[in-house]
DNA sequence: GCCAACGTTGGC
DNA sequence: GCCAACGTTGGC
């Protein structure tokens, strides 16, 4: 059997939320406007049905794990790329050659209790969490088994 | 709102 | 292929 692996996705509240997502039919959406060669070749390559996501709330207050989504398809062609009305229009992506992938999430529980990233950084344990790394931008990160877990605890699960 | 860190672009 | 300039991310 595969390991299971596990994620952390980023999304600023004033774009698109958790309770954003919790309002999309079937509490699904496709997570589009990823512009970062690295985010996409982990959604592209690496991601599987299934695999479950932390969703992170960036530039917002609290900044904060607010709860867990799973990964919902297949990687294929964000669509917004190929749209010339869409901000993530790219003139250089064509459905021939597409630039960019993306896979839908899911919904799977808006937590309660927030994971703070003030309390990430207290937490020795998870220091080594690439998203509270020094100058860490990726939208898009790999969490280790035992930081899925340790993140549950601490959001009371 | 500031700005450090990082990624991308494009001239050479 | 180098690297300066520029744009973006995202914490503070």
């Amino acid at each position: 059997m595969a390991e299971k692996r596990y994620w952390l996705m980023k999304s600023e509240p004033d774009e698109f939320g958790i309770d954003d997502l919790a309002s999309r039919e079937n509490q699904t959406t496709y997570w589009e406007g990823v512009r970062n060669y690295q985010a996409r070749n982990f959604m592209r390559d690496e991601m599987k049905v299934g695999d479950k996501v932390f969703f992170y709330h960036s530039n917002a207050k609290p900044l904060a794990i607010v709860g867990i989504m799973e990964v919902a398809s297949e990687p294929y062609p964000d669509p917004s790329q190929f749209d010339p009305n869409s901000k993530y229009f790219d003139e250089k992506a064509t459905e021939e050659k597409p630039r960019w992938f993306l896979v839908d999430v899911k919904l799977v529980e808006k937590f309660e209790k927030p994971v703070l990233r003030d309390d990430i950084k207290k937490e020795e344990t998870l220091s080594d969490m690439m998203l509270i790394a020094k100058g860490s931008r990726l939208s898009i990160q790999p969490v280790t088994e035992y930081q899925w877990e340790k993140v549950l605890k601490m959001a009371g699960k």
